[in-house]
Order: C-alpha cells, then structure tokens, then sequence
DNA sequence: ACGATTTTTGGAAGCCTTTCCATGAAATTC
DNA sequence: GAATTTCATGGAAAGGCTTCCAAAAATCGT
C-alpha cells in the first residue's frame, strides 16, 4: 500500500540498511550513495512510518503534558514554554486536560498502561502517592509543575517567597491590618503562600490573627467554592464578604493567594460600596492576563520559563543525563499596578 | 528487557493470539482462559506497547491540532470540546502551537513527511492551497476550523449572520452612524463579518460609508499591528484613533470584529476622553474571557460545540464513514453587556 | 602492486503487536 | 452415534523501521 523503506531501496539500487542510513544523517555513507537514495525517495514520495520507527528505535519521542481545565495566560504561556523547547529535542507534546482531580488518575493509569510517551509532566496537580511509586517502576519519569514532591522532579515558583514579596510590600505602603485569602488550606502553594505572609508579618512584629487568614475549605462545601482546589472567582468573594463582615479590626488590605481569588474579592469589595485600592488594597499572585486589564497589583511568575525547564529536566531523565531527583524553584516578581496605590509611577 | 506478549503467553500457557484477544476484549476466547491470561498479566505487571500496537493496527490513534499561540478562553473552550469528543474515539491528542503562519508549514510539512497522526485539525489558520493538494493526496483528513476551505472539511461559526445580528442590534438601539473595525481585509472572518454588518446596514437603508471600515492592514505595516492576522489589541486601537480623528461624522456605535479588537478600541475612546456606551457603543465578536470582566456586549461563539464537531468530522473520515466535503456551519448567540447600554435588563 | 586498514554497504534479526489461517475440541444436528 | 457445524486456540506472517554484523569496496602505506 503505502511506500516502504523497501521501495526506496530497489528503486535506488541500494539495500535497505542504506536508505535508512540516508534519512537518518549517518555519517555512514558516501555523499553520491545518498543523494541517489534521496532522489529515489523523492520520486516516489516516500515517508517514514513514524510508529515503526519509533517501535524499532525504542523511544517514542512524545512528552505528555496534563493540566487542569482553567483557561488563562498561565497555562497558556506555560505551554508555550513547553513547545518551544520540546521542538529542539524533536519530540511531540500530547496534552490532557483534566476537569477533576480523579480525571488525572484515569490518565495516569492509561499512561502507565499503554506506553504512549516517553515521559510525563503534571501540571498543577498532585500526583497521589500510590502513582508515584508506580511510575517510579514503570521507570517513566514525571515532573510536577507548579507543586512539589519528594520523590519526583519539580519544576516551582518561590511561593514562599512572592508570598513575602507581596506582603512586605502591603506593610511597605503602610498597612498594619493584612489579611491573607487562599484557596485550599491544604494546598502546596497555599501552605507555602501563606508562609510567606506569616514571615513578612512577624518581620517586622506584625502578630498573625488566625481571622485574617481564610480559605476556600473554611467557607463552603459547595462545588462551585471547592473547584480547582478553592482557587476560583467564588471563593475570593465569599472569603472576602467573611472578612468584611468581621465586628472589628477590618483590614485595610487582602493578599490572595491568586489572581483569581483577587478579582472575586475584588467585586465583594465594590459591591460592600467600598473601592480599591482607597478602602482596601488588593493584591494577587500569577499576573493573568486579566490582571492587567484589571490593574491588579500581583505577584508575576516565569511561566514559560517554568515550561521550559519542565521540558529539560524530563529530558535528562529520559536520556539518562540525570539520575537524582531535581528540584527547581524560580523567583517571582512583583508587578505594581492600581489595586495597590493610584498612580505610583 | 521490557515485559512483552510473549512472557503473558507464556506464564499464562497459552499462545501469543490468545492473550491478544484476552486484552481486546475478543468474544472469541472462553471465559477462562481470558481470566487465566489476566492474572498473567498482572503478575507480570505487563502493559501492551503502543507503538508496536499501533504500527500492528495500521492505526496510530492521534489526532493532531495546530493553532495560533492566541492566549483565550475561544481556543481554550474548542480545546476542551475536542478533548472530550476525542476522548470516546479513545484517540490522543497531539497540540501544536505556532506564532507565526511560516511555522504552519513547517508543522505540515512534518506532518506529511512522518505519519505521526491520523487526521489533522487545522485552527483559525488558512492552509496554503499545495498543502490542500498534499494532504488530499496522502489521504490525510484534514478539518479546518475557524476558517473555510472548498476542498476541505469545515466547522464554523456563521459569521455573517452574527455580524448581522451585532451591527442589527446597534440600529436597533438607535445608531445610525456605525463602524466597524476588522482585522486584515484579506481575512475570511474579516469579510464574512463585514457582509453581515453591511447586509444589516442594508436593510434599514442606511448607506456604507467606506471610511466607516477600518482594517489593521490599511493601518500599519508594523508587526504588532499585523500580528494575528490583524486580530490584536493595538489594530483595535489604533483603527479606533483613525475613527475618531476623521473630521466629521464620527460614529456614535462600533462593531469590531473581535473581543481583542474592541478592547483596544475602547482604550483608545477612554483616552480620548470619551466614554463607553455614552458617547461610543462598542459590540465585539467572539465572547472570550475578558469580555465578561469588561462588561463587553459581544457575539458568542459555540466554541466547545465546535472542538466536538471537528474532531467528528474528521473521525468520519478516518474511518471512511463519510467521502464527501462537509461544511459545518453554526449560529451565534448575542450577549447583551455594558459596552452598548447601561443595565438593560 | 599487494597486504593492511578503513569506509561503505547489504540484509538478517529484532522491536511488539494484530490478524488470519489451520487445527483440534466441543456442541449440535439428524 | 456419525456427520456437521461452531468455537477456542496456537502461531506464522505482516507491519515498517533501526541496528548490527559480515562482506565488499575503497583507501592507504610502503
């Protein structure tokens, strides 16, 4: 049916350990041998079968990439970061996106059962211990993007440390009362935002009420709170309306742990009559592409940066360049924009 | 090295056929035996190669898609449309993101050259007319969303009817004096868009002003202002600052011809001075993400509808349910917002 | 010019499945 | 109970490539 590598080499006189030799760029072969191979296989518009090549040659040469469901610049420059850099190794990226969390278990089971890439990256989600283990057996390697795990290679942001970054500059602006939003309680980078929060309070005597600090979790049992692990629009206006219906000692600035929770806070804000950032200062984490729009004042992470190395490190496991598990963490950056203070450029 | 049929077959004691029909579900095994070869299999801790199963099946089980690195809530949504329809076909899917319309060549070229997916889903990109001819005869399905193509399957979005529904709307409202703004003229939403509207204009027997068409082409060379085919914010604006600059009749109303487009425009009416929907009404196209959040009035787009749609289209082909060109054409749906009037319902 | 090296070449074996055909066993029919 | 049909099974062949080894050809040294 379709032209083999058999074709190419009777139509060119050679055998056909040659004409592989010829597609692949082996040294291997006389130039005149070659050209004659290539002329051949341009005459009959010969081209390699890819699953065969990567059946004999055993290595599939596709990364896949799972993510949850949400929309923005994040992931989408995360991606960006992942092609970019995928290109250079020659390898396919496949992409799941996941709408719940037990999506991902699904995916991870197909994953190990059929061998359809050569390595996986988790993007935003905890990879469940049981799997890790699996995957460690499996010898496929995974790197979590945006989380952490002992066992496996991450790619993440100083959480901990944009989380100081945005606080200090709270306290900086003259804010004594800051209260911290978060999705989760659970949540790696909640945990570690929030330990940045505490850490920039204590710095400079700030003692931490346990009221300023509330999360998805503590509000509501409803789906709408909970999804994306308390990360969501819903939840930053319901923590926000919890917070501007404490009796006393209101504060007079929000961290969010995310943008997202921001901008719903951000509504509560305005619907309670108030306005930002006059009576209330709002800061986020991420700089989505709303954010701009919104002239939120946030905390920016190198996200195609992120994608990129999520690439080389599954690379180096996947060629063998790298045995240890690695461990990378980025820095943030701080993006001052209106919800902050008027005009302060 | 790695477990294989053959290791099941014999552990089970019984041959390779059987445990192939044992893990495809065969209804031509005895109960048994189908049992006997799984317990094999999970001692073994065996999982079929894919690649092999692939390359045995003449079927590789990918589908590809390649779109424009547009970050937004329209690719996202026709994204997670095709995920989930591709998802019953228990097929992959393979994503590729371009900047430019170069690398689009370069993708099918690839594409051709190595036959690493079954079908292709062409995004909000033209394909060159070779490449029609190319893939045709490779017998490669390729469905191009987003856009239309004679010769090849098609999903898209009535563009005319829903500029007709935009620019009818605003008379409705009582414009009279209505521009639109377009990306590059050359564009097949771009003119689909423009005979909707002018159809519009039309019918109430008010007169097109040419002036009144404004395309990021006649605008600038500047790559910025060319980006996306002249879809972007800065062609919004500056289309916007030419309307407003022309020495009389200004209009009272616009119709872009996307969300980004009139986003842009809109900065430039607020830094005119001016304001939205007072002294300029502003409808988009698209209803991506930020349309929400700007109180933006706008078409909607079926955008999961259409990731579904496409990936059906081009499975009927894959398995030669359907010979004939299909062209999927779907309504739009307007969403009445604060860019055209204030609290209208 | 001839043996020793080095480079090029041909093609068998291997990668891991699915599929098809032949065979033997079991079930059905008369 | 013999003849026929149906069902379950084993394993060869096919799918299209890479890789390795041995053989052939080219190159080198003297």
């Amino acid at each position: 049916m379709a032209v083999t590598i058999y074709d190419v080499a009777k139509k060119a006189g050679v055998g056909i350990g040659t004409v592989s030799r010829a597609i692949n760029d082996s040294p291997q072969i006389r130039p005149e041998t070659k050209q004659r191979v290539m002329d051949a296989i341009r005459e009959l518009g010969y081209s390699p079968h890819s699953m065969a090549k990567r059946l004999a040659r055993r290595k599939i040469g596709i990364l896949a990439a799972i993510m949850p469901f949400y929309t923005g610049h994040f992931y989408q420059e995360l991606l960006r970061g992942i092609q970019k850099s995928l290109a250079q190794f020659e390898y396919d990226l496949l992409v799941y996106y996941v709408d719940k969390a037990d999506k991902l278990t699904a995916f991870l089971d197909r994953t190990l059962k059929e061998k359809r890439c050569d390595g996986v990256m988790v993007i935003s989600m905890d990879v469940p211990e049981d799997y890790v283990e699996k995957f460690t057996n499996a010898r496929l390697p995974v790197v979590v993007v945006d989380r952490a795990h002992k066992k496996l290679d991450s790619v993440q942001v100083q959480n901990e440390d944009g989380a100081y970054m945005a606080t200090h500059y709270l306290i900086q602006l003259g804010h004594r009362r800051i209260a911290m939003i978060a999705g989760n309680r659970w949540s790696l980078p909640a945990r570690q935002r929030h330990q940045g929060y505490l850490r920039a309070l204590q710095e400079v005597g700030i003692p931490a009420k346990p009221d300023y600090y509330v999360t998805a979790d503590g509000l509501s049992r409803d789906a709408a709170v909970q999804a994306n692990d308390g990360f969501n629009e819903i939840a930053g206006k319901l923590a926000m309306e919890h917070l501007l219906a404490m009796p006393a000692e209101r504060p007079t600035a929000i961290f969010a742990a995310s943008d997202i929770l921001a901008i719903g806070a951000i509504q509560a804000i305005r619907q309670a009559g108030l306005s930002v950032p006059e009576d209330m200062a709002v800061i986020g984490f991420d700089d989505i592409e709303l954010a701009k729009y919104l002239s939120l004042t946030t905390v920016q992470q190198p996200m195609f940066e992120m994608g990129r190395l999520a690439v080389e490190t599954v690379m180096e496991k996947i060629e063998g360049r790298m045995e240890e598990v690695k461990h990378i963490l980025l820095s943030t950056r701080l993006v001052e924009r209106g919800s902050t203070t008027h005009k302060n450029r």
